[in-house]
DNA sequence: CTGGCTGCAAATCTTTTGCATCCTG
DNA sequence: CAGGATGCAAAAGATTTGCAGCCAG
C-alpha cells in the first residue's frame, strides 16, 4: 500500500484496511459494503471514516465513483478505462472489456460541440443476466 | 396529453401538470425541481404523487430516468435514443447528438460476451462547460 | 507538536411506505 | 361504484457535517 505515499496522504489503520478490501475487488461495492465487511475486524471504525477515506482516495485518482444506480454511490478500485454492464434484476455489475468505449471522435464531436471541456465518460449498459434471464422468462 | 390515455393510466389533473411541466423540458429534473416547480399552482399535491407519477410515466415509457448524479434521480421527458454531457462543477446537463452513441457492434459483443439480454444503454460525459472552464482557470 | 484524521451523533437530503380518503372512468 | 390515485406523515436509506479528541509524520 505506498500508493498512498505517493500521494501524500497519512497511513492510518482504517485507510490501510479500506484499500485492502478494495484492492482487486470486482464487486463495486457502495460505501455501507465497505463498512459493513470492515467493521467486524474495526468495530470502532465510523461510517464518517469511510466516506471521507472514499473521498479522498477518489480525490487522489486511487479508485473511480461510480453513477450505476441513482441514490447510491458505489466505488471501483479499477481505474483503467473501463465501463460497465448491470443487471437490472439482481443488480449485479460486471466490468466491459476496454475495447468498448467511445470513439475518440465521438469524444471529440461532443466537446466541440458544446465547448466542454471532457474530463472522463462513463458508459453503463443495463440488462437481465443469463440467470435472470432464464427466472423472468 | 392524449399520451396519458394510450397507456391507460388515469388523467389526472396533477398528471397532467407534471406532464406540461416536462413536455420538451430539456433541463433533466429532480423529482424535487418538479415538485417545486408544480406546487405554487398546485399547493396541495404531495411528494409521493411527483414520485409515484414519475414511476408510472417511466414504467409506461413515457420518459427516462436518468443516473447521472448519485444520490439524486434524473427524469428526461425525451425519451429518444440520446445521451448526455455534464459539466462537474455547475451541474449542467446537456443533450448529446444522437449520432453519439455505441455501435450496434459494441452492443452485441458486450451482451454476447457476458451473457446478458441488454435492455438500454446509459453514457455521461462528464467535463466542464465552456463558463465552468473559463472560470476555473 | 501540529495538522490531518477519526469517532460519534445529529442533521440533511432523497425516496419510500402505509393508510385513509378521493375521484376518474 | 370500484379501483386506481392522492395527500399526509412517518420511516427508511444514504450521505454530510460539526466538533472534540487522537495519532502519524
Amino acid at each position: 500500500m505506498e500508493k498512498l505515499k505517493k500521494t501524500g496522504m497519512k497511513q492510518t489503520p482504517q485507510r490501510l484496511a479500506i484499500m485492502h478490501h478494495l484492492e482487486g475487488n470486482k464487486c463495486h461495492p457502495s460505501a455501507e459494503d465497505i463498512y459493513k465487511s470492515i467493521s467486524p475486524k474495526f468495530p470502532s471504525m465510523s461510517f464518517a471514516t469511510v466516506y471521507n477515506t472514499l473521498e479522498n482516495l477518489k480525490d487522489h485518482g486511487l479508485i473511480k465513483e461510480l453513477t450505476i444506480e441513482s441514490g447510491k454511490k458505489r466505488f471501483d478500485p479499477d481505474t483503467s478505462d473501463h465501463h460497465h454492464l448491470i443487471c437490472v434484476k439482481c443488480k449485479k455489475i460486471v466490468d466491459l472489456p476496454q475495447e468498448i468505449q467511445l470513439q475518440q471522435k465521438a469524444l471529440t464531436t461532443a466537446g466541440v460541440i458544446k465547448g466542454f471541456r471532457i474530463l472522463s465518460t462513463q458508459i453503463n449498459i443495463y440488462g437481465l443476466c443469463p440467470e435472470c434471464t432464464k427466472t423472468s422468462s
